[in-house]
RNA sequence: GGCGACGUGGUGAAGUGGCUUAACACGGAGGUCUGCAAAACCUCUAUUCAGCGGUUCGAAUCCGCUCGUCGCCUCCA
């Protein structure tokens, strides 16, 4: 069974079985739409994608909902510039903010989507759920939690919450003594947060309550939000290692009162991608989103599996070299995998079934009403996968079985992707039948998410064509059948010119590669 | 100031007490194959885990100290 390294309570523990018939319940911290999502954003959104196939991987249901921010910083944060299109089309040229929300929400369903992220069943929108948020505001100030101040403010009491600090360690003590800086001055307690803040001048997005117009305070959403679309517990929560304090401390302080305890069984936090030794950040000026890689010539599905080549709970260093050793890497996988052969259609060796991310067009949108159900390619439903791990539904040798079982090991280790990858390896390296090798790795692919069952489609999978490649790719061809080498490299040439490579493969049929045209040679 | 993480080869990183005199990938070297170029395949590529002490039969792995780097405490994945 799948375990996890759990912030709380600090000891890696397993998903909770759910009862029969019953989902796994995941509630993840999704983006802020006032700009776009980076690589390191997504490398977080990353980890609940893992958790999930995991999960289906052990037949196991998960329900899995994103918040989407769309609240909150409009007022203070300048659309700051830069050589960001959108901003400039829409921040800068008088969109409303639930214009600009939308923009970049839509640009986060297309970065997920080509990261190969398995759609969320719900995307609730922080503005379409304020009348959950200010209900259980009202709640806390009339249990005595939460308090109004002169200038309209409504902030949690955190000494009401004797377990404020065992998420991040920053208890109450540690907090009052360790505090510097300006504190609000309409705060009881220096630690207090708001659930509530009174509109000021200019504000952009504000609501009416029993306390006056205002907004929300950031934790607030999540715990409204999940409640509403998880109900009051549920299994996993995750979020970046910057969300431990203090997003989920305070959201475990304000659920809590009103459920009971912890909203979550299990908090994962997943760590930044670093580049040039800082986390990456807008403010860094090191932002770069997942769609800008295919400007270098790189899918990116080669950043999802440098992604993998780490644990999701340590930093990474991400580099030009780190990714372009990842796309090299992943190439060269697909090229054992495809020397392998395609599966055979039926029979026990047949390729497993594939977990497809789909487009952007077919994630659902974040509306609270009339939510619907992500829908995959073709109109199916979420794939039931079996659980593998106990009963490979092929007739695997032994030593087939201990790669499988070296792999389940590894995924059910706190999602031990590294050791995962390097049995993949191993896999196609073994002294196996190919039909064995090409198998275990579709398997396992189920996890790791890298589609390489589109291998053995004619195309390489980021490349888009344009028809004279196909009537150049043809020539060529038949100039080398006609052994007229020299036609033959000319054409070679000329595709190079355009960024792509040709590769003779062992099967006589012709690959294209993306290259690097600025490489030269 | 408080809380926390990390420091392993040319690079990205696994490993957290013996099965490891340190996975896997990239890079590099050599070879097989091949119109060519690649790919694929094979071999090699850290006696060593920031430094110094300690615990132990045994430590990269545990403890202490030192040095270094980074993160959170304000919006932040």
């Amino acid at each position: 069974m799948l375990q996890l390294a759990d912030t709380l309570t600090r000891t890696v523990r397993p998903v909770r079985i759910p009862e029969p018939g019953q989902p796994v319940t995941m509630y993840s911290c999704g983006p802020t739409v006032y700009r776009y999502a980076h690589v390191g954003n997504l490398r977080t959104f990353l980890m609940p994608d893992l958790i999930r196939r995991a999960l289906l991987y052990h037949g196991m249901a998960v329900r899995q909902v994103q918040n989407i921010t769309d609240v909150g910083h409009l007022r203070d944060e300048r659309f700051d510039r830069g050589d960001d299109p959108m901003l400039v089309a829409a921040g800068l040229e008088d969109k409303t903010p639930g214009q600009i929300a939308d923009a970049y929400e839509a640009a986060f369903h297309a970065d997920a989507a080509v990261m190969n992220l398995l759609p969320a069943h719900v995307y609730p929108r922080a503005t379409e759920h304020i009348p959950e948020m200010l209900a259980l505001a009202e709640r806390l100030e009339d249990l005595g939690h939460a308090y109004r101040t002169e200038a309209g403010n409504v902030y949690f009491a955190v000494s009401t919450w004797p377990g404020y600090g065992r998420l991040s360690g920053n208890t109450l003590d540690a907090l009052r003594a360790g505090h510097r800086g300006e504190v609000e001055g309409d705060k009881r307690d220096p630690a207090d947060f708001a659930l509530w803040k009174a509109a000021g001048e200019g504000r952009l997005l504000k609501w009416p309550s029993r306390w006056g117009d205002g907004f929300p305070g950031w934790h607030l959403e999540c715990s409204a939000m999940a409640m509403r679309h998880l109900g009051d517990r549920f299994d996993i929560h995750t979020g970046g290692e910057d969300n431990v304090f203090p997003h989920h401390e305070d959201e475990i302080a304000q659920s809590g009162p009103i459920v009971g305890g912890p909203p979550a069984d299990l908090w994962i936090h997943g760590a930044f991608l670093m580049t040039s030794g800082r986390k990456m950040a807008k403010s860094a000026g090191n932002f770069q989103r997942v769609t800008e890689l295919a400007d270098d010539g790189i899918e990116a599905l080669a950043f999802r599996y440098l992604c993998l080549t780490a644990r999701y709970s340590r930093r990474l260093d991400y580099s030009e070299e780190s990714l372009a050793a990842a796309a090299t890497a992943l190439t060269a996988l697909r090229s054992r995998l495809r020397a392998l052969g395609p599966a055979a259609d039926n029979g026990p060796w047949a390729a497993p079934a594939v977990l497809a991310a789909g487009r952007a067009a077919d994630r659902p949108t974040g509306s609270a009403a009339g939510v619907r159900g992500h829908a995959l390619p073709d109109g199916q439903a979420e794939p039931v996968v079996v659980d593998r791990a106990g009963s490979p539904a092929a007739p695997l040798s032994p030593a087939g079985r201990e790669l499988h079982e070296r792999f389940v090991a590894a995924i059910d280790d706190d999602l031990d992707m590294p050791t995962a990858v390097a049995t993949i390896h191993a896999t196609l390296r073994a002294d196996l039948p190919a039909d064995e090798r090409r198998w275990l790795v579709l398997d396992a692919d189920a996890v790791l998410g890298l589609d390489l069952h589109r291998v053995w489609q004619p195309q390489p999978p980021a490349a888009v064509f344009e028809p004279r490649v196909d009537a150049l790719l043809a020539e060529r061809a038949q100039a080398r059948a006609g052994r007229d080498w020299e036609r033959a490299d000319e054409i070679r040439e000329r595709l190079r010119a355009l960024g792509m490579e040709p590769v003779d493969l062992a099967d006589g049929t012709t690959e294209l590669r993306l290259i690097d045209p600025s490489k030269g040679g």
